[in-house]
DNA sequence: TTTATAATATGATATTTGTCATGTTCTTCT
DNA sequence: AGAAGAACATGACAAATATCATATTATAAA
């Protein structure tokens, strides 16, 4: 496993606001996981005693709802820090963590990067921008699912992701989602789900090849309500 | 005005992590503000320099839908800081604040703030940890949104005004909103708002006196769904 | 007190979304 | 390759919610 201090996928996050001497100890103690596809990470009401830093790959953070099903939070991609309020907080994480596809992530453990919390403030700011940066994803998300119609999130989400995550090399978004996916994201049955994609298909927003989905109007998506 | 130093309000949130020394200095430059009700403190694109310190009275925080209509993503009474996003980005405020009664509140300039952020941790941890809180919270909003019904997110919202912000002598939620503000914290049509209010009188489930709501049986609203 | 204005209330109806049923098309396993 | 199971798709209907219209009541201003 490489070294944290020459990690490049640290400049993404807060981490990148350590010391060389800090990374190096982080380094040392640090443990890499794999997970595959549908794997769970960590699930809601689990402690956790450390981060996550995501070097490859995509996850759902979802909370199951009193009616049973699950409800998507925040997709996480490379770069990503999961766990965060671990690290303030001596709760139980309110999150669930399943990988989307193959992942390859670090595990820092929370003793270790602790100490660094108190006695590194660029390092603390950083956490503390990225938490309101979090802060301010989730407040947006709230208006969407409260004024938005179903059809209009699905046609944001489908953006946020091209904008986000990007296309692969045929132009197809680059995260690859279930329907079902889709519609624990959007908040909707699954069959709305497939309705609506079905329905922006047939009116040429969107082109399928298999789970594949590549966006052919975004315009168009843009003035969906 | 008084003493910060001497200001049991500041025991509710991060300002209590502040040395004597600190407190006196923010003492000296902040300013009082009264806020009368329906009074704008912010609006969303604002750039705010400062924190709010709500010394007393209750405000709402809310961003604007593409569709017109308000949405309401927090409440904040006593206690609570308002613009703490401001202290670690320099992007303009997102959410607008409006007070829902008259309010009393100090304002801290962020240069006289940011300079203790960076050097006492203590204080930086625990705008951390209030802000981790914010996140978890508005998770969990985000979840019913998407999965309740609104007369279940209309139940649940009363039973979160009694539970964390009281009643008065009488038994009636301390906090006093209109019909119109009840439907742009759930997220619904004003009219909807109106007949969910009336069906759960009807049903006896809560009583009204003017515009004050009392909740009459906590227990049948937490199974409504 | 009267008057104007805003807030609350309720009915009728349209639209959106969920649910259940059923069929089709992919994947995966042997 | 063939079978089994999952994912996707679509119709028919039910339920939830929004919208528009119109009263009624409360509140504030003159």
């Amino acid at each position: 496993m490489g070294k944290c201090e020459q990690c490049i996928i640290k400049e993404f996050n807060a981490l990148k606001s350590l010391t060389k001497e800090e990374l190096m100890r982080v380094s040392a103690c640090k443990t890499g996981k794999l997970y595959k596809k549908g794997q769970v990470i960590f699930e809601e009401g689990e402690t956790l005693n450390g981060v996550y830093c995501v070097r490859d790959g995509v996850c759902k953070l979802s909370k199951l709802s009193e009616n049973g099903k699950d409800q998507v939070v925040k997709l996480v991609v490379k770069g990503g820090l999961l766990g965060k309020r671990s690290l303030v907080s001596e709760q139980k994480t309110n999150l669930s963590a399943v990988a989307l596809n193959d992942m390859e992530m670090c595990f820092i453990p929370k003793s270790e990067i602790m100490n660094d919390l108190s006695k590194n403030p660029k390092f603390t700011m950083d956490v503390l921008r990225e938490m309101a940066e979090d802060l301010k994803e989730s407040d947006e998300s709230i208006v969407n699912m409260a004024q938005k119609s179903v059809k209009a999130r699905m046609a944001e989400i489908l953006m946020y992701i091209q904008d986000n995550f990007g296309v692969d090399d045929e132009g197809y978004l680059s995260i690859i989602l279930s329907r079902e996916d889709y519609a624990s994201i959007v908040g909707t049955a699954t069959e709305s789900a497939i309705r609506i994609l079905s329905a922006f298909k047939k009116e040429g927003l969107i082109s399928t090849s298999g789970k594949r989905i590549k966006v052919e109007n975004y315009n168009s998506l843009k003035w969906i309500e």
